[in-house]
DNA sequence: CCGAAAATCAATCGAACGGTTGAGGGCGGC
DNA sequence: GCCGCCCTCAACCGTTCGATTGATTTTCGG
């Protein structure tokens, strides 16, 4: 856990190599010229999603640091793709790199084992920065993000719902009915209205579809 | 009207000058990177909002095609800053460069005067012959953009609904109550729920909390 | 080891919601 | 002028939802 093995041996200073995962190719492109801008970064290898990120640390790609987008379309989801990424044995770092910080996306990351979390609005100097701070082992998120999670903890964390009640609240905002969760989840109807109403207390509402605004504006869930 | 004007007149072939506005410094060095790579293409300036490309504009910048993020953080929406683009003294052509195409966002911006509407996961060779295409003057639309609106104007605009269904349909997912909606629309909760079993039945759901999420998927009205 | 939190289930009750039927006024197209 | 669509309102009825109370199990941390 003190950072990226270099199994090449540190004879010289060697480059940081970076492996870019993200469904658009234009942010590859973006990325991948930030990154060749970079003195002591080279980027080794793209990826459009985590599937073939997967494939390619398989095939003996060895990166340093891992640039993820969170949300990719279809193939597997950012995180899923960091949880069995940081999975591996001597895993490279991975920073999250996405549009915009949803609460959830951001604790959900940091859950999944990674090492930073940057807004795609961030400047070069900073891309450049938490790659260097990344390959060291560093912990590094974007001011925003920091500054998210600071004002989450300090306010004791107190809209965050439990990992079962953000997953009813994800049903419900698909527009399910309390007995239809019941069923998708393996349990009684009872249960399903228990958590709603814990959830309600937590975000301060009376109703689903309130909880559904707040849970929108609070980046709990995500519109699909 | 048949195309961008040529101020220094036609000499020779030369090459389309594009202007790009995006909020992402890394998609504007991707998109940046992949013109700069095409022959007879070459980028002219970029912005990082709405108020910045028109500034650019003022100053004397003369695009021949303005590639245009819709979702800008902060500072001017895409859609109003196309508008008055397009409102300009020979204008550029403006395509549209967006993640997600939902529909309302399609058709306010082909309302505000967009030659073309590109989604950012479209392959380089796309994005380069929509340029050339925007800068004939000719409309270009992504095949799901394009799939997506022809299937609207087929179904002869079924999912459309009335003006008033969608106003309802957008205080709904507010998370306010039936009688709460009434008042706030000077009508009564009976009219509330006539129209909301309208919506119902062009949604093809049946619940307030289904309309929601089909509301959203439609792009009939959209996630704050 | 014991208390707190999370997840599960049950039963009840009033209020809100969803579906149906019926109806009237205004407005634009044929 | 008439037909259709939009917006408006009303009454009824069955279902779902939200609130409350109370209980069991597991898990985690002090």
């Amino acid at each position: 856990m003190s950072g990226p093995a270099h199994p090449e041996g540190a004879g010289r200073r060697e480059a940081v190599r970076v492996l870019i995962v993200d469904d658009h190719p234009v942010v590859r492109r973006g990325l991948r010229a930030m990154v060749d801008d970079l003195p002591d970064v080279e980027a080794v290898g793209e990826a459009a999603d985590g599937a073939a990120a997967l494939r390619l640390l398989d095939d003996g790609t060895r990166p340093d640091v891992v640039l993820m987008d969170l949300q990719m379309g279809d193939g597997m989801h950012g995180v899923e793709a960091t949880r069995r990424i940081t999975a591996r044995p001597s895993p490279p770092a991975v920073l999250i790199l996405t549009t915009y910080s949803t609460d959830a996306d951001i604790l959900a990351a940091v859950e999944a084992g990674a090492t930073g979390y940057l807004l795609k609005d961030a400047p070069p100097e900073e891309v450049a920065a938490a790659v260097h701070a990344a390959s060291r082992g560093e912990t590094v998120l974007a001011p925003p993000v920091a500054a998210r999670l600071l004002g989450r903890v300090r306010a004791g964390g107190r809209p965050a719902l439990t990992q079962r009640e953000t997953e009813i609240l994800g049903l419900v905002a698909e527009g399910l009915a309390n007995k239809q969760i019941s069923r998708r989840l393996f349990i009684s109807e009872a249960t399903v209205k228990t958590h709603l109403v814990h959830i309600y207390g937590k975000l301060g509402v009376d109703s689903r579809t309130a909880a559904i605004a707040a849970g929108l504006a609070a980046g709990l869930i995500r519109a699909v």
